[in-house]
DNA sequence: CACTATTTTTGACTTTAGCAAAGAAAATGT
DNA sequence: ACATTTTCTTTGCTAAAGTCAAAAATAGTG
């Protein structure tokens, strides 16, 4: 006995995540434009956090990137002196990626303004249905999330 | 007075969905990989409906591209034997694409898999759950493309 | 110390994408 | 009727994004 309603369910959020997609790859990339920088390094730049030293292996993991990308996403950013690279003392393989003061300054400018553009797309619609968005987009995440550590 | 609850929803929604978007990326990438295309390829023909035919503009359009990158995508598929391409009889500046039998079988296949990816990640929660995932997914989709067609 | 494993980088290559100019056809003004 | 403008698509060129395999450097192990 196949499940109808789960079909049907599964469908229509294929089709809705899919166009969901695109446009927020559209969005990302003015984002990116209308700050001088080139997607990659704002998606790179978006989770790097103050404070924090990170290995390339880290950051592309977390960006599902492969580590000779990171590189050279990295290698612009620290062009740009935006973030530094030291070799790490106790295991000197390691890099350590970490948000120089003009780096911090542009990310915590970066996340504001990205979150206002956020806000300004949710300002006309009701506090319950950005409650739902959320729950909706979080759920989503998380099965998408564990889906992909499954099968990768 | 600034809504302070809007800011905290904004952010939160921001981060999820930047999340959200790597994984899909990543599921795609991996699909369509699976199925020996490259990921524009399989974008392309996700959006493209049996029997009807199109624009190089009206696929530009909705996949957010521009219609020079079309032409080579197009290119590909009609190399594949994927798609047709002809000349629009009342007005011979028009392309009209349209899937070939072979474009239609893959496509149908390409959909049903496609959906049963999602059906797969679907299936442990309840009924109840996934329709807050469509319905979030379907609030945030409206709020992005509308977004984009004044901000554009 | 030789060997293996890990981390990052480099080189070569593919894929994705846009812009500007060219080509071709239609529409429009005179 | 025909010169001009507009519209749609393609072509050439370039940049950006991304991967893989091999090299380089370091760490761990028998």
């Amino acid at each position: 006995m196949m499940d109808v309603k789960l079909k049907q369910q599964a469908s229509a959020i294929t089709e809705l995540t899919f166009d969901l997609l695109r446009c927020c790859e559209a969005k990302e990339k003015m984002f990116a434009k209308d700050h001088g920088l080139k997607v990659a390094e704002f998606r790179c730049l978006r989770i790097v956090e103050a404070g924090k030293s990170y290995s390339v292996q880290e950051l592309a993991t977390s960006m599902h990137l492969s580590p000779s990308r990171l590189t050279r996403i990295i290698d612009g950013l620290f062009a740009e002196k935006l973030v530094d690279r030291v070799q790490s003392i106790e295991d000197r393989r390691f890099a350590k990626i970490s948000l120089t003061n003009k780096g911090q300054t542009l990310v915590g400018k970066l996340k504001e303004e990205y979150a206002d553009l956020h806000g300004e797309m949710l300002k006309d619609i009701s506090v319950e249905d950005r409650d739902r968005i959320y729950q909706g987009i979080s759920l989503m995440q998380g099965l998408v999330s564990t889906w992909l550590v499954k099968n990768a």
